[in-house]
RNA sequence: CGGGCGGUAGCGCAGCCCGGUAGCGCACACGUCUGGGGGGCGUGGGGUCGCAAGUUCGAAUCUUGUUCGCCCGACCA
């Protein structure tokens, strides 16, 4: 196989497309937009899957599953949800195929099986659960109701790309109905907190918490808070987000609840997802030239280990050796593996496993057993050096520690690098068409604005930072007042 | 969805313009020498040329349709 990568500078783009393939963690299939997520790259979701399950269940969230189709009536229930949504929409229409009387061994749609309501697939599920809760919810003993689903979405999209857009996607999505609009915008805060606490402590990506003007708002949201990253390319992506849907979902399904008084109102709710998309970002802030670079808290393999040997007695002693290494990382809960496999060569392996981002390489081979060391290599600086094999497992679990937080400052000194304040339309162009990132700038609040910058920049106001300090200035396209700076950002 | 390019062995490609029944490198299998950064030598297996129609004595090659991908645009909670 030919693994000359195409670099970041030669192309990004191409350079992303051949990393998710030759990674190994995905490839495209025979359904147009929709891919096939191979198994190391399955282990990784399920690596952050995991994860976010878990805070999900420590912040009182538990798991529920609700229909992939959604009828045509339900949907529509919510008008701007379903406006927004409608241009991206599979349908289902019939429910049998038959033969082809005039093409032998061919099938066709039977005309006669035609469904009397379509059935939409979920291109995320809020009218489904909220036609659902209706019967849930009575009485304000029966809120909050804080649910979860791991499921598959489909949006029709026109342009996709290998987890940053794909027609189908994993996701969670979280469901939850209150008894007050405070505890309702808490919820929708709490959840956005959890998501940055994953993607930074876990993918080491550092995100920006915010809020999105309204021409940037889930359809159907009274208010969508947002983490946004940044790429390696300068382009900022939406690595997830939370909305506060007041009680527009609550009206349209007609979700009432008496409260302590028997005073009947509507409950509050919320909405929250990340989806395999993150995926899509961890590659963007972390890899380089030689491939991908695992966060070792998520990454599927975090260390390998790589025999050198020379006939059978060697690959004996090395043998014995590496079984007991691994064996004591294993102990203490590391992800590890030994690549015993004969076919391939120290030094093709060791193109290999950069290539997939294991993060801590160990070379063992006979020169290193007589003196007690082995070699080991760091995915993320591609430092080599030499380590004594006494306590060699709590070592390499420092050394993981160490990788997760190098790569985490690395990411956030980029951002750091590539977040500037511009207080002119000539300041903010240079920016984006130089070394782009985040432009911090005043706008004067409208949505015409927001809309002819966009258009005459490419760049889209990523969302108003919620640790924001208010300052006056003068909206860098109009020069009207504004009180405070948004991020700008080209974005994916 | 508009414009451009592409799909030939598992992967990367040549052949197509000028029609005559498919080739190269890597990978794979076996043997052997090897082994600390993508090994050497030898032997061998594998492809109805994306799919479907058409033109022709004959189609990977020409024509039409269709599908999947890549790039640019429009679109994108």
């Amino acid at each position: 196989m030919g693994k000359e990568l195409t670099t970041r500078a030669e192309d990004y783009s191409q350079w992303y497309n051949e990393l998710v393939v030759k990674g190994q963690l995905a490839d495209h299939s025979a359904v147009r937009g929709c891919m096939v997520i191979k198994p190391y790259g399955y282990a990784l979701w399920e690596n952050m899957r995991d994860q976010l399950d878990k805070m999900f269940k420590e912040t009182g969230h538990v798991n529920a599953y609700f229909p992939l189709f959604v009828p045509k009536s339900l949907f529509e229930a919510e008008e701007k949800n379903a406006e927004g949504f409608a241009k991206e929409c599979a349908i289902v229409t019939h429910y049998r195929l038959k033969s082809d009387p005039d093409n032998k061994g061919k099938l066709i749609v039977d005309p006669d099986a035609k469904l009397e309501e379509e059935l939409i697939i979920r291109p995320t599920s809020e009218a489904i659960i909220w036609n659902t809760y209706k019967g849930w919810i009575q009485s304000y003993r029966d809120l909050p109701l804080l649910i979860n689903q791991w499921a598959n979405v489909v949006r029709w999209e026109m342009r996709t790309r290998l987890f940053l857009r794909t027609a189908e996607f994993l996701w969670q999505e979280g469901h939850t109905a209150h008894a007050t609009k405070e505890e309702a915008v808490e919820e929708t805060l709490k959840m956005l907190d959890v998501y940055a606490a994953f993607v930074e402590e876990y993918m080491a990506v550092p995100v920006i918490r915010g809020v999105k003007t309204p021409n940037e708002r889930f359809a159907g949201a009274e208010d969508t808070y947002c983490i946004e990253a940044l790429m390696q390319d300068g382009k900022a992506l939406q690595a997830g987000t939370s909305h506060f849907l007041g009680q527009n979902f609550a009206k349209a399904f007609d979700v009432k609840f008496s409260d302590k008084n028997n005073k009947l109102d509507y409950v509050w709710a919320t909405s929250w997802g990340v989806s395999t998309r993150l995926i899509g970002a961890l590659i963007m802030a972390h890899s380089d030239d030689q491939g991908l670079v695992m966060p070792p808290r998520i990454a599927p393999l975090q260390v390998v280990i790589v025999p050198i040997y020379k006939g059978e007695e060697g690959k004996m002693l090395v043998d014995n050796k590496a079984i007991e290494i691994m064996d004591g990382l294993k102990k203490l809960g590391i992800r590890v593996k030994y690549d015993d496999n004969d076919n391939a060569r120290p030094g093709w392996k060791f193109a290999e496993h950069e290539l997939k981002g294991v993060p801590v390489r160990i070379a063992l081979g006979m020169r290193d057993l007589e003196n007690n060391v082995v070699e080991l290599a760091r995915r993320d600086t591609k430092e080599k050096f030499t380590v004594s094999l006494d306590g060699i497992e709590n070592y390499i679990q420092k050394l993981l520690e160490d990788i997760q937080q190098n790569i985490y400052d690395r990411a956030l000194a980029f951002r750091t690098e590539h977040t500037t304040e511009a207080n002119s339309w000539e300041e903010f162009t240079s920016i984006l068409d130089g070394k782009a990132g985040f432009v911090s700038a005043h706008w004067d609040g409208t949505a015409e604005t927001e809309e002819k910058i966009k258009q005459e920049s490419k760049a889209t106001i990523r969302c108003i930072p919620l640790r924001n300090t208010h300052e006056d200035g003068k909206c860098i396209l109009t020069g009207n007042p504004s009180t405070q700076r948004v991020l700008f950002a080209r974005a994916y």
